[in-house]
DNA sequence: CACAACTTACTGACTTGTCAGTAAGTGGCT
DNA sequence: AGCCACTTACTGACAAGTCAGTAAGTTGTG
């Protein structure tokens, strides 16, 4: 411990900040483990496999982050950022604009399997026992019904209910990542035709409110 | 298969049938090793831990079964034929009420989450690379949506398309699905409300066909 | 007896994480 | 400018554990 002098609150401490290229090099390490940890899982990708991405060794890794678990959760704060970066000017669209953009996110993933079957690994992953990403997952989805079933009142424009719109919500959610696992082990499965053909009826069918038939009660 | 004659038939060697207690330690081991890759996936699930259910050691389970990934394959079969008993005398139904019986399955599906989340993270973790229960779930999906596209056209009485058809069916799997994994996480999602109003919702669009409005493109 | 159903004991491959040591910076002081 | 104190970014070795799978031995039963 500080023994010796007591030095009132050392003011001339170092003022440390990272290094430039340190920044730089913990988002490379940040995007090879999103990149394994898509493709293998989490418990299944291991810290050798992602350090050799980058060229150092496991225990480098593990000095950057302390620990795997650490890893992970800087992982999806990264993912985050990143996400609302490419968002930034474009504001996030409310009312019927947000459901367009989903339509449009799904025309895009399928150009990008690779982070479409990284969302779907660590979705499915996370129902398992205390697992890491489970409080992120959770929450992902909860802020994501919150917008979807506003958005879909917005579009309502005060007919629909909130039960009903939440009902929505979860649902367009639900049917956007079914689709994606289904499209990820098949091919055939046309994703932007599905899942635009789902919001749009979802979307109706909140709409109609109860004016409509029941046939499966 | 009903094995619960002695078999008459004993050639030269002895028989070879195996023991009368023999099959339903076989179906433990099954139950047991579905309740922990359930719970814990199948990479992360341990033989151990399956051979404890059933207060054996883990190189008893492989004297049953050779292998882990054995284990599975016979996990995997032992649900689709219990899955086919269930269901045995009342025929699956077609048309309108295979649409029931979706609906039914998920309100059932709320008093028996184990079976969900092993149904949820098996699933997700067959994305992963070389998955030994990837085509297993490909296959269950395509037959799957095979019989809920069938559906769709029989309750449409010809006039809906083919290709509607399976739009809608690969929505319905989607949808149950991703509603699914969303009540694992968070009790607040109402499993069987969402997903009777989804499964209305894109059944009642797929029957109106292009007579409706693309509030989306 | 012969064989099925195990157990015990062990191997080898992998895991994450710790630790000491090293080379290369970085900033302050003279 | 040059040196000192210190930090950062690693490496390589190793600890401690888990895992599937194998081989050989034991027990009980038809």
């Amino acid at each position: 411990m500080d023994d010796a002098v007591p030095p009132a609150a050392a003011p001339k401490r170092r003022a440390r900040q990272p290094r430039q290229a340190t920044t730089e090099r913990r988002a490379e390490i940040l995007r090879a483990a999103a990149n394994t940890f898509g493709s293998k899982g989490y418990k299944n990708g291991s810290l050798a496999e992602v350090a050799e991405q980058v060229g150092i060794t496991h225990a480098g890794v593990l000095h950057h982050f302390g620990s795997k678990e650490q890893l992970l959760v800087e992982v999806l704060e990264y993912r985050d950022k990143e996400d609302v970066r490419d968002l930034e000017g474009q504001h996030i669209p409310g009312g019927l604009g947000l459901f367009q953009h989903l339509v449009r996110t799904a025309r895009m993933n399928v150009d990008r399997p690779g982070i479409v079957q990284g969302y779907s690994v660590l979705t499915g992953e996370s129902v398992t026992e205390n697992h890491p990403a489970r409080a992120w997952v959770t929450d992902r989805f909860r802020v994501l019904r919150g917008e979807i079933s506003d958005a879909v009142i917005a579009v309502g424009e005060g007919t629909v209910s909130r039960e009903t719109a939440d009902c929505a919500a979860s649902a367009i959610i639900g049917v956007m990542d079914g689709l994606q696992v289904q499209w990820l082990l098949d091919e055939d499965v046309d994703l932007p035709t599905s899942t635009q053909f789902a919001i749009e009826a979802i979307l109706a069918a909140a709409l109609l409110g109860d004016d409509r038939p029941h046939p499966l009660d």
